[in-house]
DNA sequence: GAGTAACCGAGACGGTACGTCGCGTCTTCTG
DNA sequence: CAGAAGACGCGACGTACCGTCTCGGTTACTC
């Protein structure tokens, strides 16, 4: 198998796929996909998903990926100078996307196979989770600064205390996410990183 | 369809599926998992396996289960009086776990299952997480009463501050699970629980 | 691959199978001919067919057998006494065979497949060309006693000298099959054999 | 589509693809014979075979047509005298190279193509059969003339009582080919033949 | 203790999707 | 502009499992 000539690829075709990747997984879930079904529905051979992707899973990731790769650049956190505002303006947005199933479900999925697939996590950390993730330690930087947060504040460690646990309630509902569940949030973790 | 008598269920075609199921979820992960390789290596007919258990999900849910119930009644954490102390022996021992393929294995594998079966979520956590988070419960409790805690602390979202982000860590791959980590974990958290 | 238990086969499934190959290789021909058609045609899972033939020659092969079978054990030549006009009778049926469509399609399509597959044609040999091939012979063999035959004569040979003209004819389509030719083949051969 | 400009064909690419084919036919046989692997090992690519093939067949037909239009116009048998003698040396050296697999498997995938194919039969006959049977009827003519023949025989048909026998034993391998069998069917045939 | 009804093993069945191969067409670049 | 290279839409391949459905053959409960 002589590695394919990304120049050569038809950009008509991958758009189509992805395109398709993300009507079907919202239409019949992640479990519910197939190669099979993306190829026809895209109109497009199923070895032309198998030249480019090394799987499903590489697949949806880039469907996703295409989705947010539109807002690309513009992945800043709002600074009003009110860290506890501004956090809680964002987490409670978080909690808005997952309510939307047109979001929540591409997005499970992706997480499915990124969990599954130790390769997919790796190029997910540094496609994605990684420019978002800084874009957010940004934010909690400038508040460092600004005198709201603890100097010595491990903030990676702030980070994941910030948004695990919604992603956890959301990834097993466990309990149900709401816009007052994110304020509780950050308010508890503001009292751990408060000088 | 009569619903099958479960007085006369074979305990030890019961106890072959879910052994041959821990084997295979190891050996093949999750995704390799199939009942067809199950009912063969336990020497046990498919429909035993479709008469007793409505999904892949649920063997290999029972099949964790059968672990923990050994232990059954025990779920109780150390309580040196210590709660920093105590909640670092145990994290650290989640952390342990989680660096052992044997356990690593069926539990990854019971948590994409849980994900993406909310009918299953919800038996797994009435079944197995409301005891063990129960347990958890009372340490903070005893940690609250004997003022170590805030006495308004909020103990669900406590438990979620302490292990969703080791679980989201574990889960994505997303950085190394180290016993420091539990630490630094513990200390962050408690900060933000302290009177 | 353990072999499959034969008396656990599907009757059903195999005249299915067979019904919807002979109609569609005069449908589409032999080289239109595929294991998925015929197994969407007949209502039958493919890995059925995969499962009792070893090929898609070995389908079409017992296709046609089953047609022959319905005759069974009246394979007898006529015999009035006059050696050359009962091989005339005998030849331009064979020539007239030829001429239907329905039939030739099948034949041609076995014919095929038991030149490009050794295995086949030692099967068709046993089954179908032996025991019509002995017919034929115990004819030759009462011309012999009748004298009308030297007692010396090759009959494998005389068979031969009978067919495979025709035969070739046929397959090759070198020159139009007609009931004349038939009746020239018959007074070539038979000079060579007569006292 | 305009049709291709003969006198810009490349001979190199002509020549390499011929090669290619007979190669591969006697490696992988008739059946595992694709397009694909010609033009690969040919070095060309497929849009030059389909621009001047009809078909596979055609390629394999041209294939081993170009092997034999090398001793093109010295199509002569052997004139001794003996139309016995000379037809068993002619019918003995047929069997001979039956026996050489070199020879076999392109000549068989040939013949396989000629029977699925009437239009590359017509082909067949009129650029390779048409002038090899002129030239063995020519000497059954002169076997006529010396009166070793019958006048009123019919040539055509002494043809293929001598060849057709010889061809059906070796497409459906139906018994061994041997000198033997060579000279004995020489033997009957020109018993039917003589005055 | 005989009858009988369930579970049991085994595995054939109609299906769906897999990942691969080859088809014949189309496109791009090179000599 | 023929030719090499090879991507494309497509269709079939032969395989793996799905969940359902018979098959005998043990059990274990009823009369």
């Amino acid at each position: 198998m002589p590695a394919p000539d990304p120049a050569r690829r038809s950009e008509r075709s991958r758009l189509a796929v992805l395109r398709a990747t993300r009507e079907l997984v919202t239409e019949v879930g992640y479990a519910g996909l197939s190669i099979e079904a993306i190829a026809a529905r895209a109109g497009v051979g199923k070895q032309t998903i198998y030249r480019w992707w090394r799987s499903k899973g590489a697949v949806v990731f880039d469907a996703i990926l295409a989705l947010s790769e539109g807002s690309e650049g513009a992945v800043t956190l709002p600074d009003t100078g009110d860290i506890e505002a501004d956090l809680k303006v964002v987490l409670r947005a978080t909690v808005a996307e997952f309510a939307d199933p047109a979001f929540e479900a591409p997005i499970r999925a992706l997480n499915l196979e990124i969990a599954s697939d130790p390769e997919l996590a790796a190029e997910y950390r540094k496609r994605l989770a990684a420019p978002v993730d800084e874009a957010k330690k940004a934010r909690l930087r400038s508040a460092q600064q600004a005198g709201q947060i603890r100097a010595d504040a491990d903030l990676d460690l702030a980070l994941e205390l910030l948004y695990a646990p919604l992603y956890q309630r959301w990834l097993l509902r466990s309990a149900p996410l709401t816009p007052e569940y994110a304020d509780a949030l950050v308010e508890h973790v503001l009292r751990a990183l408060r000088p």
